[in-house]
DNA sequence: CTGTTAGCGCCTTCAT
DNA sequence: ATGAAGGCGCTAACAG
């Protein structure tokens, strides 16, 4: 029968040193205390194994210091790295991170995870909103809860927003493709309802001299088995297009098994130019030449946007910001140089 | 100045319907209430967006059903993937998971992580623990807050414990190498100071016939790096060994890096078996084979053990439990069939 | 079935 | 610089 041994509290404290509860408050909250006093609490605060009830303190000033991360999955490295540098930067100014995630659940089922973020009471939420979102937030933004949005933008969704420049991350991979003398093209992409797959997929188009014939352009969803059936079908266009763009890290890796099971020697016979997965791009023969996203940065600056919503000064409401990050090119040796 | 909207309360709750607070807390909590009066709750609540503040009642109810997960680093797929299916399993049964990680601090950091932790009233915690963590977790452990320790045995620890078979994964390594007729060959692994990594290399000694000499061990720290030096070290070794066993994620992408920059071909010149690493052993050419470790389940068993804790039958206190899951093989073509 | 009462642990006026 | 008192929002006796 271990019973949870009750922790010590205030009135212990006061038991020992004989000071008030107000007194002992002040010295964890940094007002003043006479030296012989801090010395006291310090002392019996140790001998108790004393710790602060940070919900109880939560309850009485209405603030958590917690902040949700809500987000539709945990198993692409993507969503994983954005809450690993979000909770480092908020622990280090004194927040916690409190998950939430809707793995599984069917669709809108992330009314149950922002509910559970709600009732915990987080002072803020970082997010990658769905379009089903954007009603529930909207109310969340309301209450005067911030909202700092991730990747995703969301027409109607008045939060602060953090993203990267798809445009020029694809106008990026584009440019590449055409310095090398790639004129015939294809693109493996997702529905172009998701915000950053239009845009990476304008941006490479914008690079691309000619424009891209209805079936080098494969749409569908954002996984590695479309990304393998998108490959196989540009793969089996007459006349060939001679280089490739999966747009997104999934896509990719589809993209990359259908070219090792056809036989096609990458940047001979086929080139590709990927997004994301920096550990992927290293182990195919030859390297993938790939774009790639600033998770971290991304995942910091919706960190610290958060945090200078809730610390910032208050009195200056001002406008949802809206912060780009520029993607880089990782050159390897997937693309091949053509000559006219 | 958009100050946070007071959100309501029973108090509102109750200035509505005339009931009493006891009565509507009975409605949330499932208590017997009449008919009539759990609708004009419901009406009130919802006229209202009432929502329960559970800080508020973890306070009172001295639980906060939210667990704590404390991580040395969450840059890993694996240390991610535990997060991600112990928040679902967790959330599901009402729990909410709080993420602390160690990440970038010095080494003993983890203490701010399991204070914060604890400051937060967290009602168990699943971690990976290090050696230097076990005086603070057996404190804990000792206070009645359930500790599951996941991944690496850490002597002295008296928690539950759920783990890979380590040593039967090694096993199907070494096995798989002789039963493809290999009797030379090499091993990249971590410190044997390390449970896992000691664990796998035995297994895999006890499978191979020979002993391994000592210029085919490679130990050295987890990483990429190291992976990629120790292969490039097994490579130059005259006579070269005919297959190399990589205990780890990331050694095994280094070695594959280095395999394909010395120019052998992979699963002919040299074979290699891995160990982790799903997506990265589908795109090498040939596939990789690998040693997988059920990842999902591990910490699925995780949350269930953290669950049983709390929920099962707290009279009987009974022994930390010990789960091991067994690895298993997946082959691609990087091992090649010797005839003598 | 419902209401009254008394806190959970802490912070914050307001006196002193 | 310190203390006394009240209450954050909720739950758990205990009466009725």
């Amino acid at each position: 029968m271990t019973r949870r041994k009750a922790s010590a509290t205030y009135t212990d404290i006061q038991r020992i040193t004989g000071l008030s509860l107000a007194t002992i408050s002040k010295y964890y909250n940094g007002g003043n205390v006479l030296e012989a006093n801090r010395e006291a609490i310090k002392a019996a605060s140790e001998s108790l194994g004393f710790r602060l009830n940070r919900n109880a303190s939560a309850l009485r000033r209405g603030a958590t210091r917690t902040i949700g991360v809500l987000l539709p999955s945990l198993h692409s490295q993507f969503h994983v790295s954005i809450v690993a540098v979000a909770e480092q930067f908020l622990r280090a100014h004194g927040y916690s991170v409190l998950l939430a995630s809707d793995e599984g659940g069917p669709l809108g089922r992330s009314r149950d995870a922002l509910e559970l973020l709600l009732g915990r009471q987080v002072d803020g939420i970082i997010t990658m909103p769905s379009h089903s979102d954007v009603p529930a937030l909207t109310g969340v933004i309301e209450s005067g809860i911030p909202v700092v949005a991730i990747d995703l933008w969301q027409p109607g969704l008045n939060a602060d927003f953090v993203c990267l420049d798809n445009r020029g991350a694809g106008w990026l991979a584009g440019q590449h493709l055409v310095d090398h003398g790639h004129e015939s093209v294809g693109v493996i992409v997702g529905d172009f309802a998701i915000s950053t797959m239009k845009e990476r997929y304008e941006g490479f188009a914008a690079a691309v001299p000619a424009a891209i014939p209805p079936e080098l352009v494969q749409t569908g969803p954002l996984t590695s088995e479309w990304g393998h059936e998108a490959m196989n079908r540009i793969l089996s266009q007459r006349p060939r297009p001679t280089a490739v763009f999966a747009a997104n890290y999934d896509l990719t890796l589809g993209a990359v098994i259908a070219i090792n099971e056809s036989g096609l020697r990458l940047g001979q016979d086929i080139s590709l130019i990927g997004f994301d997965g920096i550990e992927l791009a290293r182990v195919t023969q030859p390297t993938l030449t790939i774009v790639a996203q600033p998770v971290a940065d991304l995942a910091h600056e919706a960190a610290r946007t958060m945090h200078e919503r809730l610390e910032g000064n208050r009195s200056a409401p001002s406008e949802p910001s809206m912060t780009r990050l520029a993607g880089s090119l990782v050159v390897g040796g997937s693309v091949a140089t053509l000559r006219a």
